[in-house]
DNA sequence: AAGTGGTCTAGACCACTTC
DNA sequence: AAGTGGTCTAGACCACTTG
């Protein structure tokens, strides 16, 4: 009898199967496919029941990679399959600005204990005035400045740790995985458009009348539990795309 | 033997169990729960399978309003069954301004026909210089200018229908699908902040030195295929809200 | 009629958390 | 040990599209 439930690098099969049809999909034997084989057929070709193609395609469905057809079959959507950097999959700007053929650098970073705001600590869960610590930083593509952020992380999570002493330089969400085990799994995010203060502007200097977007954000990780509550300012330089689908 | 497959008001059961726990996450037996109870105990009280359940557990799962954990059961995102305005989620802008306790009024229509420019035909798959059908309009919630946006149209779509007749005054949605049977399904947005050019704020008035909200949208029907390309101009009486998660 | 994806059943075992 | 969700199997029928 077969392993069942994981495979052999501790993924789930459905998991290993999503991932390895979208490479297929991106620059393998699908990449100019318009559609996928049937899901017997695939089945058959990676060993596994259907169940497991069908798990798994759901997934690339619900990312919008691919669409099924009740007779047709299953549909690739190359446009969306071609879209690199997806504002609703991924939390990190370091991967962005990679996949833009830039070097993230990050510069000027203020790390302070601080009293949480009435906002702070509501989008938090803490108690107003609690304490937190506040990184603000500025981060630069280029040489050329793209981002201003100020991330609030109450000082509870730090527990027992010399956070002052932590490299505050790596993506926060790195830091918060290394010395915190904390994954960050999903952030709520309020956008709009702002043009800033003349602090904010000194620091980025967009071009004159260049207008900024503000992402204003909560991040959770597993059960719901918020970590981390921060406000950045993005200039031009990056062009946020996002997957609308009706629910 | 159990009619199986679709249930009596033609949607799927899985969507109807969806739908019925969403109701009742929001303001019926669950409005307060923090977990809902077991498969197998949700399978019995709506007398199907604990397969059909957990196909509505994992939409309600990807929305990011309830969280599957292994030996504790499913947990309820309060935060987020909470949030009302998901640009993620939702295509249309008037759900979202009746949503706010506005009524939405559009003015100031202007219908042309127009030649696709280069952007133009590529989002929208037609050989540049095809024929458009432009709609330009403002949008009034509370008598405040809210939205200024530019929708095209290929002119493919209308074959043989009168579209300068029709009622353009109406969700443009509303209308592809009242009259070209063609319901959009998702978009791809691109979303930036702009200060806008003199004649964009003069039918937007935002206060002196707001700035702008812009999404940038190719909206598509079943298989992927484009039908509408839009520029719309957003004041910031929207609240934009999205979840990201990792994929 | 044949082939596709969509759904459903019944049953099984696994991994994890809690008691 | 008991209960939870996670995964998987094998098989069935349904709805739809295409030839």
């Amino acid at each position: 009898m077969e392993k069942r439930g994981i495979g052999l690098n501790g993924d789930l099969m459905s998991t290993q199967v999503a991932s390895a049809l979208m490479r297929e999909l991106k620059t393998g034997i699908y990449a100019d496919a318009e559609k996928l084989p049937a899901e017997m057929e695939l089945a058959g070709q990676y060993g596994v029941s259907r169940t497991v193609i069908r798990d798994a395609l759901s997934d690339l469905e619900n990312a919008g990679f691919i669409e099924r057809v009740r007779g047709v079959g299953t549909v690739v959507n190359r446009r969306i399959v071609a879209l690199d950097n997806r504002l609703d999959l991924k939390l990190e700007y370091s991967d962005m600005i990679w996949s833009m053929g830039s070097r993230p650098v990050v510069d000027s970073i203020v790390l302070r204990e601080e009293s949480a705001s009435e906002t702070a600590a509501d989008r938090l869960g803490i108690p107003p005035g609690g304490r937190l610590i506040a990184c603000r930083k500025r981060v630069l593509a280029n040489r050329k400045p793209v981002i201003y952020s100020v991330d609030y992380i109450p000082q509870s999570i730090f527990d027992g740790i010399d956070y002052m002493a932590l490299d505050w330089y790596q993506p926060i969400f790195d830091l918060l995985s290394k010395y915190c085990g904390l994954n960050v799994t999903n952030s709520i995010t309020h956008v709009s458009a702002t043009n800033g203060d003349s602090f904010i502007r000194s620091m980025l200097t967009p071009g004159e009348g260049a207008a900024l977007l503000l992402l204003e954000e909560v991040s959770f990780c597993k059960l719901n539990r918020p970590v981390l509550y921060s406000l950045s300012y993005y200039t031009s330089f990056f062009d946020f795309t996002l997957l609308r689908k009706k629910f």
